[in-house]
DNA sequence: TGGCGACTTGAAAACGTTTACTTCTTCGAG
DNA sequence: CTCGAAGAAGTAAACGTTTTCAAGTCGCCA
């Protein structure tokens, strides 16, 4: 077999084989054909035998642009998440694939970015280009998306965050719960002068759950809730930038939460830079519990959510959905804290 | 504007608004609406505002499957990936991603696993469900692939590796040559003692580039190359228990070439645990230059590439390949080793 | 004034499927 | 022996576009 060059015109463009010519080849029609394929036991087994074969020796391989154009159905879901290149959504996109092929489905995926004023724009495009279905990461506040997806009937999912009144099926995690429990654990260590360093609030509803919960636990024991924010677009750099803030704010912070395990990696590379001792100086925390968090030193107590599991979820309701017709229904995972050093009880304050 | 329920049938089963009923609405036929919308000029001013016009009231958007059908023209590439939620790989998706939004196209992802057995059938199944062309992480090695792209003329790229003589383009990097370059680095600050975790070969020709520039770079020195394989699958895991079997096969080790990032990670992370000082008992280098490397303890001196530029190389050489017949030609990158502090000169031997 | 070209438009034929209908066997029951 | 039902195959009509081709209008020049 000699690869073909470029120019090879002894192989005369040739078009792929179509239904029409296993049809000829097979001497029958093309309904056949199609029902040999799809519905095998529609057509006498001689027959079928002879269409296969037919199929087979042309190498024929039915054409999903115009199954789908007259099925009305794709097989294709789309996937919006904010950035690929990240421990926590590439996850979720992995457990979305899983599924995705288990029912010999493909997805399409968009890179929305944070901000989700595209993220009408890109859901649009899915859609126009055929996704019979949406998976969007985190909740969805545009009524725009909102508007189009219920008007066009499209099956929609959010995953990541779950919001017990929501129009749309979430699958998700209790955001404010798991802050309350890790705050809380920062506070049963006995910390009191405790700063939060979270992702910008417009338009993400996980960070608004999150500081909440983490203002409200503080307020219920009369202490004074720090906040910074960083901006999610370089979450790495700014990491470092709010954890001076808020050591210039408070130098006798003790505690920090950080609303991402990415945060908390940059926060804790810049507290080595400044010479302060995790957990001695300051106790942090993470969130998500992304695979390298156990890998940091000191390795880092974080909040572990089932990122792979709600993709497979969101995936497979979908399709379940778009075959059956069985309802959407939300799910709420349970999410766990994971205890590892880089939190401990505060240092004996030195004097008063 | 109340949200329709799920059986609400207040909106009957309201279809998407075709061609067709642009052009009833607007009075002309369906040949000038579709010419309105892609060759504006073709049209009547007058007309083609009247068409516009009633292509907003009906909330018309064109339907991507009866264009590709008819223009044979998907606008959709598909890309396949090892993995997805893994720093290196994802970010390569990340260039692509942002290639195609730029073009207007969306993007298949599939992920094939490192198995290359199974490459064949998710790389027929993304060109069967109307990929224009593909974009392969990693050299194919696949005839049948080979033959799959070239009979059917899917253009096709490889991402991430370069090398010489193939059939299809690369987009990528010297692996051979990087890796002489990390190990000349060891060498020249005066390590003897070298060794090296890679990932399986089989099926993998970035690891095979790079055992073997290893091997022969220690091989012109007179040096004995000492290399561990892990199991990809679980590289954490096995990358710490790669360290183990190397530290018992020879206990004075200086130096370790980790062939992955996320394999350095472990690697660095089991040294802690066993006490193992790095740089000054163990120089560590890894590979990749992944965005958290810079952020380990100590920083990993590690080798960058440029995954996402590759990623975004990839898909515009095919996309105009696709729209304007342009060849598509192989490009070699350079890289960069970036010197950190997991590497220095071994410790002075103790006695002889 | 006749005719030729340039411009616009519409009718209809694809693109590759699936599927409702029709037609034709065949077979069993009455 | 006949009639109807069941089974199997074919015909043709979709699905929603784009695009070829033909036709019509108009203006301009000879």
């Amino acid at each position: 077999m000699t690869p073909s060059r470029p120019t090879d015109n002894s192989t005369p463009k040739r078009t792929k084989a179509t239904v029409h010519d296993v049809a000829k080849r097979a001497g029958v029609s093309i309904a056949t054909v199609s029902r040999a394929l799809n519905t095998p036991d529609a057509v006498r087994p001689e027959l079928r035998e002879e269409v296969l074969k037919a199929a087979k020796a042309l190498g024929y391989t039915t054409n999903s642009v115009g199954k789908a154009l007259r099925r009305r159905r794709s097989q294709v879901i789309g996937t919006l998440l904010p950035r690929l290149a990240d421990p926590l959504f590439s996850l979720v996109a992995s457990g979305v694939q899983d599924a995705l092929v288990e029912h010999d489905y493909v997805g399409f995926l968009e890179i929305s970015g944070f901000d989700n004023r595209n993220l009408y724009t890109h859901a649009h495009k899915l859609i126009q280009k055929g996704a019979e279905g949406l998976i969007v990461f985190g909740r969805i506040d545009d009524d725009d998306l909102l508007d189009l997806v219920t008007k066009q009937n499209i099956p929609t999912l959010t995953v990541y965050s779950y919001l017990a009144a929501s129009e749309i099926p979430m699958i998700g995690i209790d955001n404010y719960a798991a802050t309350r429990q890790l705050t809380e654990l920062l506070l049963d260590l006995g910390h009191t002068r405790i700063a939060m360093i979270s992702g910008p609030l417009a338009g993400n509803d996980r960070q608004q759950s999150r500081t909440q919960a983490f203002q409200d636990c503080l307020h219920e024991r009369g202490l004074e809730p720090l906040i910074e924010h960083v901006d999610v677009e370089h979450e790495r750099a700014n990491g470092a930038a709010a954890l001076q803030r808020l050591i210039s704010r408070r130098s006798d912070l003790t505690a920090l939460l950080c609303n991402r395990d990415v945060i908390a990696f940059s926060a804790i590379a810049e507290c080595r830079r400044m010479g302060l001792s995790v957990p001695d100086d300051l106790s942090l925390t993470g969130f998500d519990d992304v695979e390298y968090a156990s890998l940091l030193d000191p390795p880092l107590t974080s909040l572990s959510v089932p990122a792979i599991e709600m993709g497979r979820h969101a995936a497979t309701t979908i399709i379940r959905h778009l075959e059956s017709g069985d309802a959407m229904h939300s799910a709420c995972y349970d999410t766990e804290v994971i205890l590892r050093r880089s939190t401990a009880r505060p240092r004996p304050a030195r004097r008063g």
